[in-house]
Order: structure tokens, then sequence, then C-alpha cells
DNA sequence: TCCCTTCTTTGATCCAAATCAATTGCGGTG
DNA sequence: CACCGCAATTGATTTGGATCAAAGAAGGGA
């Protein structure tokens, strides 16, 4: 993106910060706005009224949140952590795309790995075990963790936050809270992870971690 | 689309026939081309090495098959039933769609209503039970038919028939073929469906199927 | 027509994960 | 510091769906 239009969006956007487990948009509104996530974690969720829940995304920095070409949103997105965020009015964004086309092909671009990851969570939701099922969210952080932290090496040792609470790994799994707890405690007991404190995970052998995923996470 | 457009499409594209079982697409080979789905019912797979098995995406005509923007796959495209397509040099389609932008726009609208339909059937895969995930893919299939035989109406009775084997159902719905069959008879028990032959399916009273399907089916 | 194969249903048993139930740990706040 | 409320762990028990095992249907080809 070229300076020009950064500085045509900073003229149209405002910074916005919400804490964890506010709303900030709702299964019931129409979506008015797209927005940038500066820092923080926002989780996406489907729910049945009798409580049942299921994260369908999660959203870290740059990632966008919003609808193109839509006004309705068959979503919650709700703050899995304190998250700032840098908001545009929905009309004064689809100006822009007219503007530079590209930014269109982006959202495109962007919306298709998001449809990847959707369909790669269906395979786990569906036929992974609950061993497999956290192996495999904390074989994604740990990755998205390494790109962060150096681009083109591949170091074995890996230390990263959790962006989320047990419950809310429970509801990206598709398990309960005493699952999730059990299998980490058996991965820890296995020498395949560790951790220092509750929200803080190394795993000394991404190899291990890959072995006891099941395969399916190319990414 | 014009008449013109569609006269471009016809000189570059060409009919092809898939018999139930073929591969259409393979998960190891880059994608080539792009097709138009004239009859029959396409799964879109993806499997694990010890055999595991999750259909991420069904489709029926007229939908697309393809993946605009990208040469590699992450999925299996096998026919379910017996297919006849329409396809385009991947090239081509591309060239096009440079001629005419609102094809792109089509197909990313398209592409969003994939991705709110698998986050859906993440919901479905994470949290429901067996007998709310059969009662959702009949829902499917007959909201499906009654778009199809009369799009204004909202008769009560439907009939259609299921374009999978118990088998299939089993690997869109993350369950066994045995417990598929099981839910099936109970539905039939509970007077909720009919069957007058094991592909054939008769839903008396909509409401009904929505009840035990639980809630999420808005489309 | 009768095999032969493949699909489907039904039954009996088992097991992974859910549920129920404490207990422990931890960060804030008066 | 001690208290409170929430988050996480750990244990005991239950259960929904998987697995194992047969026994029907339904093609479909010779």
């Amino acid at each position: 993106m070229t300076d020009e239009q950064l500085s045509r969006l900073s003229e149209i956007s405002h910074r916005k910060k919400y804490s964890v487990g506010q709303v900030i948009m709702s299964d019931q509104e129409p979506v008015t706005f797209f927005a940038n996530i500066i820092s923080g974690t926002i989780k996406l969720t489907k729910t049945i009224a009798d409580g049942r829940q299921q994260i369908v995304g999660l959203l870290f920095p740059p990632d966008f949140l919003g609808r193109a070409f839509s006004r309705n949103n068959p979503y919650f997105a709700e703050a899995a952590s304190d998250v700032e965020v840098c908001m545009f009015p929905n009309e004064a964004f689809e100006r822009l795309i007219d503007v530079y086309p590209d930014l269109k092909h982006r959202l495109f671009e962007r919306t298709l790995d998001e449809l990847d990851a959707a369909r790669e969570w269906m395979l786990l939701l569906g036929r992974k075990t609950a061993e497999e099922k956290v192996a495999s969210f904390l074989l994604l952080l740990a990755r998205r963790s390494l790109v962060v932290a150096c681009p083109n090496e591949k170091p074995s040792l890996t230390r990263f936050e959790l962006p989320l609470r047990r419950a809310d790994m429970a509801d990206y799994l598709g398990l309960t809270i005493e699952t999730v707890s059990r299998q980490l405690t058996r991965l820890k007991a296995a020498g395949i992870v560790g951790m220092s404190d509750t929200r803080t995970l190394e795993v000394p052998d991404i190899a291990a971690l890959v072995d006891v995923a099941g395969q399916g996470m190319a990414l």
C-alpha cells in the first residue's frame, strides 16, 4: 500500500479499545465498520440458545475484522484479550476499495485463506481426537510465533503466550474445559510441551508436536 | 452475465463427465481449470493418512469448482454421484475475469458464502449431537429442494433425493455410518421424516425437523 | 434367474470424552 | 494480609457415539 493510501486511511479512521469479553460485533446488528486489529486477539463465535458455543475464527494483528459487500453478519466478535483496533466506517472503506482495486483483491485473497483455515478446522472438529486437537492448536500458535520471531530460520525451541483461556480453547476445539486441561497435562507429562505458567508455553521440539497433532496441519 | 460473455465462455470451455467415486481434483496436483457443475454432486474432502476423512464442502449445480488466484489446492474433489461439468482452462478463465470484473466480484461473493457455510458447519461438527447433525443435514437438503421446486411458496411437505450414501453423510457430519443409520431410523420412528427408499426422503413438517436440528441453521 | 458385491440396518459391547464434584491456585481489592 | 471471585486442575462416574459383529436389502452382471 502506498503512503498516499495510508494517509487517506488515517483520515477516515479512528482508534478504539475493547477489554476482555467485550462484544465488538453482534450477531443481531448490521455491521457498520471495518477494523484493522492493532493488538490483542478477537474471537469469532457462533452460539446455540442453550449456551453451546463454537469459535469459528481467531483474529490476530494485523488481521481485518468486517464484512465486505454485506451488511449482515452471522457471527459474534468478542475480545478474547484486551484489544485495540483501528476502525473505518463501512461506506468510507468501500469508497476506498473502489479507488484502489488492489485492496479488493487483497481482501479476496484473505477470504480464501480464511476459507482454507475454516475447512482445515472442520477436519479437526469432525475427525481428530482430543489429544490431536489440543496439539494442533498449540502447533498453530507455535508456528505463528515462529513467523513473528524469525521469518527465515527454523529453530526447534519456541516459547509463546496462550492468547486464550481454557474455556475459549475448549470452544475453539469442540471440547470441554476439563478435557483441554487434561490433555495439556498429558502433553506436559510426555515432555512434548513445557508450561512455566498457565498461559506461557514452551515447545522444545516442534517435530514431536507435529507427530501427536496428526497431519493436515499444513500451515 | 451478458450473451457476449456467455458465448466467449463456450468458446474456451468443454464438457466432461465423471462417474461416482472418480477424483476430479487432487490434493497433490496444481489446479489447471475452473469448472461449472451441470449435474450431479461433488464432494470436497480432506483426509488423514490413517483413512479418517472429512467432507468440507458439497457442490451442486450451478456451483463452481476451482481456485481463483491460486495454483495449489488443499482438497480432493470427488464425484459423489455421476457428474457432468463444464471446464475452463485456468488461464483463459482468468483472462475473462480481467475483461469482466463483475465476474470477479461474483466469485468473491460466492467465496464469502462458502466461508459462512464452512463456519456454520464448524458449529455443527464441534457442538451438535448426532441427532442434531443428521437433522441439520436433512434440513439443508429439504431447503435446497424447496428453492429448486418453488421459489416463492413455503409448502410444509417436501420430498427429495439424498445425494450421498451413508458413508458420505458420515464423513460430512463427523460421525460413523452406523450412527447415521441409527439416527435416521430414530427420525423415521418419530414420524419426523419418511423414507420410501434408502435414498428418497419425505419431510411432512419442516418445522418439526427444524426443532430437532437445533438452531443455527439460518440458511 | 442367481450370484456376488456393495450398501444399509440392527444388535452387543467398549471407550473417549462429557458430566458431576471438589480442590487448588491466583490476581485483585478492601 | 486475608478475603473474594474466577480460572485451572484433578478425581469419580456416566454416557453418547465408536467399534465389533452379523444379518438383511439392493443392485448389476453373466
